[in-house]
DNA sequence: TACGTGCTTGTTTTT
DNA sequence: CAAGCACGTA
């Protein structure tokens, strides 16, 4: 125990040592969060308080789920396997199989990603005629979605228009669908396991005897069902313990509360408030920046980080004058930073939105200088790999008419739209799922799908007896998926991510521990005996186990992972290579050297966002976020002009900018820059694109007639400082759009307004 | 059934 | 600008 608590904090060690009662962990940027949250269950374990199946850790990635449990093993000597450590999603499909019967579900029900809800959803509007022009497909998916995620059914809706009830209406078919088919969405997910165990007294309260602690990561990110969800977990005797950061609550538009954290504080009476302040990763120069932007939002519970590490170096700053002059200089001051001797992975470059990121590409591209892009397509989420993958959804089961559409005709075997529309006819007369409803199609057409219902069965039949992987091969073979992809150009990489597949699946089995000898479709007989629960009503329970070999077979649980866990999007990490990515994805991850791209009013603060005043808030988080990411060098750059959807914007720097301390940074780039375009030629040189050498020409014209030129900084008594975007007109009659950031897009009488220079 | 063309539409994203 | 999609033609 000595060992466990010692190099904590004082306040680190008061989170860890807390009593067994709830308690809201606010753990600022850097200060250990994930050390306390661990070593808490480390603690708890080993002075006998509780035992590892009574702890239930949730987190909201699988990341950090296996981060957890990698750090648990390094400090009990415990086989962690069984613990109940990982995401609401992946804790919930876990139940939900052990207890489909009450839950409602088939034993082998799938799990949609959002592509399949997606794709879901436009066969059910096409299905049923609906005009998706007035019902779209994506804002049925958000109605419903976050219908889910405050826990509501479509019953429970308020309807107030006829919009609305449309919607609701088509939510009820959606769910209808769903049961019919045996898939679940991923809110779903949490709602099913949330109804099961309020409904279900006997399961509630196993349930709630057994997690005596519930520990709770990234607090700050649940939705209300996910609160909800805990509440019931912990009933009237379970102990939680949050952990979590209210300015590092950045995702609000996904249906994230921050509120739950007061919330929290209230309903679970919460005596022990720790705030962990004390910030390891930054210099002071950074903190300082990072603490005085923050302190411009109004709804905070109120923190602020300090550190031992000294002023360190200013944060920099640079202006740009144009989107691709940025990314040249950020790619020059990178080489430098290489040539000082920082790590190349340890140097980051951040931007706003994912567009912004190609500029950034070529120009690090161009210099030869090695780079990763996080957020690209994962593995799961591939085509081909979606194809195979659909092939065993259907042998474990065929009711599901995604997987079904998605390769009932691919690679190609002669079932064409025709021959679906019959057999849709079919399915939907008998209200059964469209491989039910093969036998019910005569013809030509019914002979192709009933070769298609053999190859199924087929597969099914000779794989039973088969470990995963081996499985995995077979269908392979079967679909001729490979084959198929042999006769195309451009095939070779497909086939090896359809390779790539069986060593998923042997990857699979022995991190989860299926052993080789695990049937593989095992049904409830041959499942190893689970713990059975008698209750007064003589209802059978069977603890859902931690382990997964206990509630499901292999390829259900190889499906679940597919959907649950799409793999990596993050190639090759730890690669020495900088690392581009978007605020959002750097969310935990810290770097030596930090570039902030697009600093630009509009992009960041996003322009979407700014209409409210919670939307600007949840920017400035974001900001905040990407702030601390830096341990030693921070540099922010925003530019003149950007290239956007195809044209050129003229943003002003961002508001940010004027809500951090001026000690600390240092312009590397004159504050305001007063004319640039002005220059003679000869100061281009800095700028070789030439489309940018246009652009001042063309801008250049419109000066002499008007006395105002495009790109111009200029104050209004009311709007303050904007940026002229366009003149239309000429003399007396001259009017310029301008852009005053926060006060939106102005179109201004020259002759009239009152302007000044700035 | 495969491919081409023109049109729309652009934040952030885990599960 | 450029990617993704719906639709039309060979």
């Amino acid at each position: 125990m000595q060992n466990l608590l010692h190099n904590l904090n004082p306040e680190q060690l008061a989170a860890v040592t807390l009593p067994a009662q709830s308690a809201l962990i606010l753990a600022g940027a850097g200060s250990g969060k994930t050390r306390v949250l661990t070593t808490r269950i480390a603690w708890l374990i080993q002075t006998g308080q509780v035992s590892p199946n009574g702890v239930l850790a949730v987190t909201f990635t699988n990341k950090s789920a296996k981060e957890m449990l990698t750090r648990l093993s390094a400090m009990l000597p415990i086989n962690t396997r069984g613990m109940w450590i990982g995401t609401f999603h992946g804790l919930c499909n876990r139940l939900l199989r052990a207890h489909h019967r009450d839950a409602g579900l088939p034993q082998t029900f799938q799990i949609l990603d959002s592509g399949d809800q997606l794709a879901f959803i436009k066969r059910l509007l096409k299905a049923n005629t609906i005009d998706d022009e007035k019902y779209p497909a994506k804002t049925l998916m958000y109605f419903i979605n976050s219908a889910k995620e405050q826990g509501l059914r479509a019953a429970q809706v308020d309807a107030y228009d006829d919009f609305n009830r449309k919607m609701v209406a088509l939510y009820d078919l959606y769910d209808l669908q769903c049961q019919r088919e045996g898939v679940v969405d991923f809110a779903e997910l949490l709602l099913r396991t949330y109804e099961l165990l309020s409904r279900n007294q006997p399961l509630r309260e196993h349930y709630q005897a057994r997690f005596k602690h519930i520990l709770v990561d990234e607090f700050q990110d649940t939705n209300d069902l996910q609160y909800k969800w805990l509440k019931l977990m912990a009933g009237t005797q379970g102990a939680v313990f949050a952990v979590g950061d209210d300015d590092q609550s950045i995702y609000a538009f996904r249906g994230a509360n921050v509120g739950n954290m007061s919330a929290f504080e209230k309903e679970f009476r919460v005596e022990n408030l720790i705030k962990l302040e004390q910030n390891y990763r930054s210099h002071g120069h950074i903190l300082d920046t990072a603490n005085a932007l923050i302190e411009h939002n109004s709804k905070r519970l109120g923190k602020n980080l300090r550190t031992d590490a000294g002023h360190g170096e200013l944060v920099r700053v640079f202006e740009a004058s144009s989107d691709i002059q940025e990314a040249q200089w950020i790619t020059e001051e990178a080489k430098n930073l290489i040539r000082d001797g920082f790590e190349r992975s340890q140097i980051a470059i951040l931007y706003r939105s994912n567009a912004q990121s190609r500029v950034i590409e070529h120009a690090l591209f161009s210099a030869n200088v090695p780079y990763r892009v996080y957020g690209g397509q994962r593995y799961f989420d591939r085509a081909e790999v979606k194809h195979a993958i659909a092939y065993l959804q259907l042998m474990d089961n065929p009711h599901n008419d995604s997987a079904f559409l998605r390769v009932v005709n691919f690679p190609t075997r002669g079932i064409g739209a025709r021959s679906i529309e019959q057999l849709q006819d079919a399915a939907k007369q008998y209200n059964i799922s469209l491989y039910a409803a093969v036998p019910y199609v005569a013809g030509k057409a019914g002979s192709s799908l009933g070769n298609f219902v053999k190859l199924i069965e087929g597969a099914r039949f000779e794989t039973q007896n088969l470990p995963l992987p081996e499985m995995v091969q077979v269908v392979l073979d079967l679909s001729t998926l490979i084959t198929h992809y042999q006769s195309e150009k451009e095939g070779a990489d497909r086939i090896e991510n359809l390779e790539q597949l069986v060593n998923a699946a042997t990857l699979f089995v022995s991190e989860e521990g299926f052993g080789h000898d695990a049937p593989a479709l095992a049904g409830p007989a041959s499942r190893p005996a689970n713990t059975l629960i008698a209750n007064d009503q003589g209802i059978e329970i069977i603890d859902a186990d931690a382990a997964l070999p206990t509630v499901m077979s292999p390829l259900s649980a190889f499906l679940s992972h597919a959907s649950l866990e799409a793999g990596d999007n993050q190639a090759q990490v730890g690669q020495d290579a900088l690392q581009l990515m978007t605020v959002h994805a750097a969310k935990g991850l810290e770097f030596d050297a930090v570039f902030i791209g697009g600093l630009e009013e509009g992009l960041f603060p996003h322009e979407n966002s700014s209409q409210e005043e919670s939307g600007v808030e949840e920017e400035r988080r974001l900001m905040y976020v990407a702030i601390t990411r830096a341990r030693q060098r921070l540099y922010m750059t925003f530019s003149q002009t950007r290239m956007l959807h195809g044209q050129t914007r003229y943003n002003m720097r961002s508001r940010f900018f004027d809500e951090m301390p001026e000690e600390s940074l240092k312009w590397l780039s004159p504050k305001i820059q007063a004319t640039w375009f002005a220059r003679p030629k000869s100061a281009w040189d800095e700028a070789p694109e030439s489309g940018a050498n246009a652009i001042a020409q063309q801008i250049s014209k419109h000066q002499t007639s008007t006395g105002w030129r495009i790109g111009e900084n200029v104050a209004h008594a009311k709007f303050g400082e904007g940026v002229i975007v366009n003149i239309e007109g000429s003399g007396s009659n001259a009017r310029a759009h301008i852009n005053f950031g926060k006060f939106g897009m102005k179109l201004l009488d020259l002759s009239i307004a009152k302007l000044e220079k700035c």
